[in-house]
DNA sequence: CGGGATCCCGCCTGATACTG
DNA sequence: CAGTATCAGGCGGGATCCCG
């Protein structure tokens, strides 16, 4: 947990100055990396938030092997998810996410959902700009 | 919201049930943006939501101009800030947050929040990972 | 003061090949 | 199947110089 409480709730004080920013910016770093987000929203899906790595290589096309297997570790490394390895052949490993994992989705949802709302917006204000 | 809804089950980037998966990508990857997300939260917690360039430049350290600049041509261009010049000598410059912008802060809070009470844990995750 | 224009390097990432 | 190893291209971003 932490130490100092000041909590106000939509304070931008307090996004600034209650929080290390370094922290926040470098879990944003790590959300806002493509593969990361893609992977834990395709595990928060599967029934068990349970698969192997050829599932969640079939589940996120377009991502090559080696970033599968770096983005994984990354989220293994960060507690996000778990990876299992049988002892079979052929390998079989299996990743879940952790409920530090899940937990972060509650977060995740609050962007989407401004997604959901204002993207059109930004859209809108992009061509605007674009246009002139 | 309004996209066809040809929801393609097995699409990758379909974000849990979500809207346009790219879209929600690219925020993340604008607001994982290292200064993006300094600079909103910079303005976010000035007076007014409004500063001018130099302002900006020594409210987030290390921030090389060049980036400063970049980064608030990318938040006008979505839509997030305004860019306001006077004709004056010297020149002057004021960037303020949009209601867009402002909007934006509070799902961001949301995942501040979670890196206030979460952080430890990954902190801890990653050493214990580190450590074998 | 608030940028624009260049140069340049490091690292991220994809493609390919190999392996237990 | 689930990786590791290696090479190469792109570009993000800092440093620097200049200008209205």
């Amino acid at each position: 947990m932490n130490n100092t409480n000041k909590t106000k709730q939509l304070d931008p004080a307090y996004v600034c100055g209650h929080k290390d920013p370094a922290a926040v910016r470098e879990l944003l770093t790590k959300i806002g990396d493509k593969w990361s987000i893609f992977l834990v929203l395709s595990l928060a899906k599967i029934h068990g938030n349970r698969a192997r790595f050829s599932e969640l290589e079939r589940s996120v096309p377009g991502i090559s092997q080696r970033m599968l297997t770096l983005t994984l570790r990354n989220l293994e490394r960060d507690g996000l998810v778990t990876r299992e390895v049988f002892p079979e052949v052929p390998p079989r490993v299996e990743y879940e996410l952790t409920v530090l994992g899940k937990s972060l989705l509650r977060p995740l949802d609050g962007l989407v959902e401004w997604v959901s709302v204002n993207w059109e917006d930004v859209k809108k204000a992009q061509s605007n700009f674009d246009s002139k």
